[in-house]
DNA sequence: GGTAAAGGTTAACGAAAGGTTAATAAATCG
DNA sequence: CGATTTATTAACCTTTCGTTAACCTTTACC
């Protein structure tokens, strides 16, 4: 998962692109609401963290300035202030949830995985497909109610998957979703990735999962699944 | 499908391009007004895609120049204005559609695909043919419901014959449909893809769609319908 | 702080899929 | 029948994919 921290105060953002690391999340910082305009539209976050108060621009401005370049991230506001007409604003405008200060650090992260669960469409935070279990909450898969043990990217790899499971997508995406800023692999590595997680579904549900589109990408599909109508 | 883009500015020019290929798109690009009028009325597009600011040439002049020489190929403008006296002037010269920069992918995809379908009479982006099904909005086919696994070209020629079935349709316009630039490979391979194609339809259907006009072309027909006024 | 283990990344190479050409066989027309 | 067009197949080339091993980086633990 990766998001898009918009914090103005340095130690605030630091704190809080913690807890994001800690929960798995791919993260990048920004303290100027400028630069958060220009990369929120630049790259394809799961999520957009927004605090209000910035010094350079309203945090609305941010906000509004993102929704009018049709960028459909979620974006979950932060605010110290609690009051109820800037709150109004704020959700009217397009934003996902709002969270006031001081918030709790489970609950930060409980929200975040609500709302990108929920703008890609599934309800529960547990996917299942066929014989497998993706946990969103934490970050774990089962086969049968049996643990499988992945790395972060392999997970990561998975999560995506799962997220959007039945559709074809490309190694660029999967590239996206995996890592933050400017300092991305080369895109073989997806190749890598996807072979050892395939290898180790594999040998866990005895089945194919992952499959292959030629020049185009992967798609995660049921064996099981009787007819499919294609993505 | 095969799409020319008229946009001036190559950084969104190349963004563009990326977009309509992982599409599925044959696309061809120019940054220049002149150009656009030039290769537009030289190839047989099934859309162009027009930047409404050029900087040698106003964006009308291109949709005029090119109306007036009797291309008849579906165009949707790019604009960053929002204008309505803009928006009014651009249709009632023969725009088919409209759509204010910044715009997003799925958007454009969408309305691409929806244009080029009713430029040639299909109100749906599915097109039944007997027992077969064309998917032109992810560009897959099924028969009887079962998925029938094309590569892109086979594809390409499948989509070509369901967008104006009942026509009979020359080895050029396949040539043209399948390919950009001026990079075109021997019209030879049309038999070929046609062969390929025939082989994996007759299996998954048992029967016979694309018909041979002798010394003309193929056409695509309903085994089942009972007469064919002629094409 | 040093060291082992785990994970991440790159490079390399063979396999597979798709695209193209060329060659040959079959069909159609005059 | 001969000329031309079409059908089919095989061979070839290119691109993409799968897999492994080696290498580098981070983490965890003593």
């Amino acid at each position: 998962m990766r998001a898009l921290l918009v914090e103005d105060n340095p130690s605030e953002a630091k704190a809080i692109e913690l807890m994001l690391k800690s929960a798995g999340m791919v993260v990048d910082v920004t303290n100027y609401g400028e630069e958060g305009i220009e990369i929120g539209k630049l790259y394809d976050y799961d999520i957009i963290i927004l605090d209000l108060m910035l010094p350079d621009i309203d945090g609305f401005e941010v906000l509004r300035s993102l929704r009018s370049s049709r960028i459909e991230t979620p974006i979950l506001i932060l605010s110290g202030l609690d009051q109820p007409p800037e709150k109004i604003k704020g959700f009217e405008i397009g934003a996902d949830d709002y969270l006031t200060k001081p918030y709790n650090k489970d609950e930060l992260i409980a929200r975040i995985h609500a709302i990108v669960r929920r703008s890609k469409g599934h309800a529960q935070s547990i996917i299942k497909t066929g014989k497998l279990a993706v946990n969103l909450d934490n970050q774990t898969v089962e086969s049968d109610g049996k643990p499988v043990h992945l790395t972060s990217k392999e997970y990561g790899i998975l999560e995506l998957l799962s997220l959007r499971k039945g559709s074809t997508l490309t190694k660029e995406m999967f590239l996206n979703h995996l890592y933050g800023g400017m300092d991305e692999p080369e895109l073989k590595i997806i190749d890598v990735f996807v072979c050892k997680l395939r290898k180790k579904l594999t040998k866990a549900t005895d089945d194919n999962y992952i499959h292959t589109v030629w020049g185009r990408g992967y798609v995660l599909r049921d064996p099981d699944a009787e007819e499919q109508p294609a993505a």
